[in-house]
DNA sequence: GCGACAG
DNA sequence: ATCTTGTCGC
């Protein structure tokens, strides 16, 4: 894949901020009614001492389920970790990982929040900018919003408001579980966000796509560490 | 001012 | 995110 949107990566939270709320300009919240075909999931995993960290980026077909291609990228970590700012500390490696992809996929899912953030532009939205491709946000937290409760059913769901906007919603995959937090991140709205984890959803919390990029960036990890284990890990610009 | 705070 | 085994519950 090809970046539409390159910049430097800023050392300051100030600089980080001013680059998320330019990028916040960019971002489509629109209807998407594109036949989708190939599903992306990224992820990533940390080194033992959170100084390395490991990204995954896999494609696979929609409905099925099947991989078709998968690639990763290790590298330094230069960025604290800052509710907000995950894209940050996260993107250098999660964007490396998606331009080694031959493929182009229809939608990317992230680990993490799309416009369900304080400035409407969480890691899912910065890596759809960036790539200029739909993406949806999917966390296992909130950060910024509320919504009513939820029951405790499978399926059950409450749209997820910021500011007197809604961002997205908190849906219950698993019966007794606690719920998703889904949001567009990029090229897409609500409806599709929700549809898309729905659909993608094979009995356990996480969409089947997220699950696997999970397994497979700690998998990576491992087979890095063993490989450079004992020895200094040199890392390439 | 205080608390909350994706991975 | 990561450090970690068993254990309670659906």
């Amino acid at each position: 894949m090809e970046l539409r949107n390159e910049h430097q990566w800023p050392v300051e939270k100030f600089e980080a901020i001013e680059l998320q709320k330019e990028f916040a300009q960019h971002v489509q919240i629109l209807p998407n009614f594109d036949d989708v075909t190939l599903i992306a999931a990224v992820d990533t995993a940390y080194g033992r001492n959170a100084d390395i960290i490991y990204a995954s980026a896999v494609i696979y077909t929609f409905p099925e389920i099947d991989e078709v291609e998968k690639r990763f990228h290790y590298a330094e970590v230069k960025f604290p970790y800052t509710p907000g700012l995950l894209y940050f500390r996260e993107g250098p490696a999660i964007l490396a990982a998606l331009e080694k992809l031959e493929t182009t996929p229809d939608l990317i899912i992230v680990n993490g929040h799309g416009i369900a953030d304080y400035n409407r532009c969480g890691l899912a939205s910065m890596v759809g900018i960036a790539f200029d491709i739909p993406t949806i946000g999917c966390a296992r937290k909130l950060i910024a919003g509320n919504h009513r409760e939820i029951t405790p059913q499978k399926g059950s769901s409450q749209p997820l408001f910021l500011k007197d906007r809604e961002v997205g919603l908190a849906y219950r995959t698993k019966d007794n579980v606690k719920p998703l937090f889904i949001s567009p991140g990029h090229r897409c709205d609500i409806k599709f966000a929700k549809e898309m984890v729905v659909q993608n959803l094979r009995g356990y919390r996480m969409p089947e796509p997220l699950r696997f990029a999970h397994q497979a960036a700690n998998k990576y990890k491992r087979h890095i560490e063993k490989k450079y284990q004992n020895k200094t890990i040199y890392i390439k610009e």
